[in-house]
DNA sequence: CGCTAATCTGACAACGTTGTCTCTTCCCCT
DNA sequence: AGGGGAAGAGACAACGTTGTCAGATTAGCG
């Protein structure tokens, strides 16, 4: 920037003025700068302007559980998309369900000095956030709640959704129905769980943990899991999987054994439309997840300072998946 | 940093030692300061600290065209997974294929003052990163080559691999074989037709431009094109589609109308495998891709001023979809 | 016991910006 | 014509850290 000032013949500060867009610069001078800018290449340096300036890094940051499942990568691209708007930049983190690796990360991302942090949370304990909330870092969670810390929070209705899906499937006349999840650990799991058992146990059906299957984190231990179940004596004449992954395996273990047992399904995604197995999704708008919390973040950076806020988005029960063998049907408009 | 060596009764230069694990501190003074960074919550700023070592900010980034789509999804995880082996943070940014927003998303980057840069072009002029490039910031493009510019690159063999694929499709006898791309301005798509040409031409097809159809942005007009392609006196008895979301719109369109075309694809994604319609699918490890450019990357950051590299990986045909109407098959294992 | 060397610690400047304040100039109004 | 005020430009310090160098302390050795 020295360089630059002396090239155009002016101050270090005329030239800070201009590349800023900053008023009060005769035009003739800031042409004169703006030359000397091109002919040297001089881009300024970010770091030192966020550094002076005490604030503003223009960067948010998103701490997500796995980039690759179209789950994140669609909340990615909403969040982008409000920072995009905000003139920020977005930066995703993957936390891999690790809480280690979730406090390393967000304690990177504060060092960074990052003006907000959107979380879906890995870990139960966030209170090492604290310090850095009350200091001024805007922390958004999204999907989960925060463990022992008041933050603002956007999360889904798992509990309504799993209700309204098993209440269809008892009102269909099952009794028996299998539930995979990933981990009993995970909150949006234990509230699916609890909404189940919320329309089970009024309907009269008794709790079977033999129905009930933990640890089921990826398509091919799902597999095992319909297989094994449907090959006990009284198997479940429905299944009900509590997240994406694991709808995949069922799917393909049931497709493959031309079974006719109902599917519920909690995540839709855009392929869901086309599987080669009928099943009614607990759907919501995840792009609307991701949005709500983007912009309670910037409501946030932009120096709202009321009580932290949390909000509930609504599911829905929709058609997905084709039926094998049936002639071909037409399916939904993309 | 000043309060806590003032707690610690230390001068701010054995702090900044303590924090960066530097050689020739007491044990007895490194914990008088840790014990106040602890109590004081202190976390050192890395904006400053970048600024004043010069450089290495611990970052690179990745610019793709679009979060969402798996192909890119899975680009970022394996990138993700080389810049953490290095501690470093990878940051994604999405140009949208719009090579205005992809220029300013890399000035961004270098004002920023990355380390290095993984970019997927939209563009196809690169030049204005001359500049930055000369200056040290290591740039390698990947899966389209940049335009202007001599920097690392990594493509895959999209020419091959089409060229393979539509072989095939001749060897089964195809002579009206309908090929659907994005846009013929990006790289990806040129190649991509070439290849089919490759192997079209020396069978003695003749060039038929009614069964090329560009502009196939989106599923829902991938569907319209196979739909008017059918309704021609002369359908064709294949389709040939160039990417993954096109491929969507085919599949839907055909099962729609329990046609038996056959279906040659670029691009394999996790579920391909569960689609309801049967295909041969020109895959690749898009893993490797991103593994390979990150590694180089890394390479030249850590110094390496050799010559810059082209690599090109290779595609392989697999068979994906299952056969809607017939009986289930098994189907391979996940 | 004195000298050298090794080890440890601190003062200071510098990284590249921008906020603050001051100074100059020029215009407009009374 | 004189005074007030606005606008333009620059000098300087500061943001939070680390590299450099010099000083202080201690240990080792003859």
């Amino acid at each position: 920037m020295a360089d630059v000032a002396a090239r155009a013949g002016v101050s270090l500060k005329t030239v800070s003025r201009v590349v800023n867009n900053a008023p009060h610069v005769q035009p003739e001078l800031a042409e004169r700068v703006l030359a000397a800018v091109a002919e040297l290449g001089f881009r300024r340096n970010l770091l030192a302007s966020s550094l002076r300036s005490g604030q503003a890094t223009a960067t948010i940051g998103l701490l997500i559980e796995e980039i690759a499942n179209p789950f994140y990568a669609t909340m990615a691209e909403a969040a982008a998309e409000i920072a995009g708007q905000h003139d920020t930049m977005l930066v995703i983190a993957s936390s891999e369900e690790d809480p280690a690796r979730e406090r390393q990360l967000l304690r990177d991302m504060c060092a960074r000095r990052f003006d907000g942090l959107l979380v879906v949370p890995a870990g139960d304990d966030h209170s090492f956030l604290r310090a850095e909330v009350e200091l001024g870092t805007p922390v958004v969670f999204l999907d989960r709640p925060p463990g022992g810390l008041l933050a603002d929070t956007v999360l889904l209705d798992n509990r309504g959704g799993a209700r309204a899906g098993v209440g269809r499937l008892i009102e269909a006349g099952h009794r028996r129905i299998g539930i995979l999840l990933d981990s009993i650990g995970v909150y949006t799991m234990r509230e699916r769980l609890d909404g189940a058992q919320d329309a089970l146990a009024p309907a009269g059906v008794p709790y079977d943990s033999r129905l009930i299957r933990d640890g089921v984190g990826d398509p091919a231990s799902a597999a095992r899991a319909v297989a094994e179940m449907l090959e006990r004596p009284d198997p479940p004449t429905a299944f009900f999987s509590l997240n994406n992954r694991i709808t995949l395996g069922v799917i393909e273990e049931l497709y493959r054994r031309g079974s006719d047992a109902t599917v519920l399904a909690f995540d839709d995604f855009d392929l869901a439309r086309l599987l080669p197995y009928p099943m009614t999704v607990i759907a919501y708008d995840t792009r609307e997840l991701a949005r709500t919390a983007a912009e309670l973040l910037f409501l946030r950076i932009g120096g709202d300072r009321s009580w932290p806020r949390t909000v509930v988005l609504p599911t829905e029960l929709v058609s997905r998946g084709v039926t094998p063998g049936a002639a071909p049907a037409a399916l939904e408009p993309t």
